[in-house]
RNA sequence: GGUCCCAUCGUCUAAUGGUUAGGACACCACCCUUUCACGGUGGUAAUAUGGGUUCGAAUCCCGUUGGGAUCACCA
């Protein structure tokens, strides 16, 4: 059978990291053996739906590469693919499981229900309508009662299923919740939803948190009361932001889109994210989206949670920038420098300079901020013992290199260095003497990226004389 | 509280009974070098704990401790 697996978003807002694993996840499972992909949107809930959430989830799948073979959008033969456009269909499976046993008809309101529990004594909810006559709830049901429909957990002894992460597991019937499965307002819920969805949808694989892992034997029994034959089930263990907290949108953790904002890469997050709780089992950890879909196995998944490191992902990120085409890192520093730049400079050197010294693309506006104009600055900062100058070289020095620049024929990083390296050993001083001197007169900072020659090609002939100029004018 | 799950450097992880417990990030040092990066070399750093089983345990079993999950008309 081919093998089928699916992402299926509730549409509450943001796609966050663990979201964005595990859909790399089920993916990557599908592809690793040639199957597909579905993107199911499970919206059952109304009053949690946001707008906007499904484009988002939408736009970050498709920036990530993960395309799915079925889904609203696109179709596939077990459409539709947004839950509330197959409201009936639950329905109609809810009745017939109370037909087959495997649910009841139940009046009780929520708070009664409630009061009945006690999670520290661990009561349960003994649902009363359990014993009323399938004849009788229907003569409820048909005379206009409120109703919901609860599973029945009929079974007796140890649940067993196997986990391809976690192995076998073992719940005893007796710890299980008669849930919902339909609503008053006649919706599924999740509990429900995901069991016939999948069932309907031939999903062989489901992937999901751990947090499931004690529920699957009430879906397990919805499967067997239907006669159905139960998926595979890969639970995962979640992501963590510190040892004690899940990732979270709630808790201002940085989502897909944020990150994005500040700079990763998009094929970096991926690539970062699917190591945590995976490895291939080699020491390579650079993959394409493409690379992974070759090598990707489920047996290597992790059953412990993973703490996100923001540090691996940074540096991750900085192999990413660095790997890229310098037009294409060019194309994507330009934006940056539009924001922070005025003046017109030499942009293009400004990327080649710029590459290898940022690991975000957040972080250009700081690298660049003495660009557009010197940052004030004392005559003490001429001062540098291993390069053996202070104010009194610099001002000599200074002069000497304004005199050489404003012959310079080759406006390169090449051409000055060799001009200016020629001056240090007419002068008999050493390099950093001429060019320490000339980096903070550039710039007005003792460390920039690039050397001073770099900063004078970026910066022009014109505004690098101009700010000898005043730094001459200042001792 | 009941039940379930988890436990190797600070972090991500490798080692599925026999390794000087390996790699990566971070950190430190050195080299390269017009500062800073990049790059290169080296270093610090871990099997939570107590019992078993075994010639031999990070690995198997039991307990303890620590952490997480779950017990919604949310998913």
């Amino acid at each position: 059978m081919k093998t089928r697996t699916r992402f299926a978003p509730s549409p509450t807002g943001y796609m966050h990291i663990g979201n964005l694993r595990t859909a790399l996840y089920e993916y990557l499972i599908a592809k690793a053996q040639g199957g597909d992909f579905i993107l199911r949107i499970e919206d059952t809930d109304q009053k949690r739906y946001v707008e906007g959430a499904t484009d988002i989830i939408y736009a970050t799948l498709k920036r990530v590469g993960m395309n799915w073979d079925e889904g609203p959008d696109v179709g596939g033969e077990y459409g539709p693919y947004i839950q509330s456009e197959r409201k009936s269909l639950y329905a109609d499976y809810a009745h017939k499981l109370v037909e087959l046993g495997g649910a009841h008809y139940c009046f009780c309101s929520k708070v009664e229900a409630d009061d009945q529990k006690d999670e520290e004594q661990n009561i349960k909810f003994q649902d009363p309508c359990k014993r009323l006559s399938l004849e009788e709830a229907k003569a409820r049901v048909a005379a206009g009662e409120p109703y919901v429909i609860r599973q029945t957990i009929h079974k007796k002894g140890k649940s067993k299923y196997h986990d391809e992460v976690y192995g076998d597991i073992e719940i005893d019937y007796d710890e299980l919740d008669e849930g919902v499965l339909l609503k008053s307002d006649g919706m599924p819920t999740y509990n429900f939803a995901n069991v016939v969805d999948d069932h309907l949808m031939n999903i062989t694989h489901v992937v999901r948190g751990n947090e499931y892992i004690s529920s699957t034997p009430k879906y397990n029994l919805i499967y067997e009361d239907f006669g159905w034959e139960h998926p595979h089930y890969v639970h995962v263990p979640p992501v963590m932001k510190d040892a004690q907290h899940k990732l979270s949108k709630r808790n201002g953790d940085a989502s897909f889109q944020d990150l994005v904002a500040k700079g990763y890469l998009p094929e970096a997050i991926l690539n970062y994210i699917a190591l945590l709780g995976w490895n291939p089992g080699t020491e390579q950890e650079i993959f394409s989206l493409k690379e992974l879909e070759q090598i990707f196995s489920a047996e290597r998944l992790n059953k412990s949670p993973a703490i996100f490191d923001i540090t691996k992902l940074t540096w991750m990120n900085g192999c990413y920038i660095r790997a890229l085409p310098a037009e294409e890192f060019h194309k994507l520093a330009l934006p940056y420098y539009e924001k922070a730049l005025a003046r017109k400079v030499n942009l293009e050197f400004l990327s080649q300079v710029l590459q290898p010294r940022v690991e975000t693309l957040g972080e250009i506006p700081a690298q660049i901020d003495f660009i557009e104009n010197t940052l004030a600055f004392s005559n003490d900062l001429y001062t540098n013992k291993k390069m053996k100058t202070d104010a009194a070289v610099a001002q000599n020095t200074l002069t000497e290199t304004r005199a050489v620049l404003a012959q310079a024929a080759d406006w390169s990083n090449q051409g000055l260095f060799d001009a200016l390296k020629a001056l240090a050993e007419k002068l008999g001083v050493k390099n950093g003497q001429i060019l320490y001197p000339l980096r903070i007169a550039l710039s007005g900072k003792e460390t920039t990226p690039g050397g001073a020659t770099e900063i004078a090609v970026v910066l022009g002939k014109e505004e690098t004389l101009r700010r000898i100029d005043d730094a001459l004018a200042k001792f």
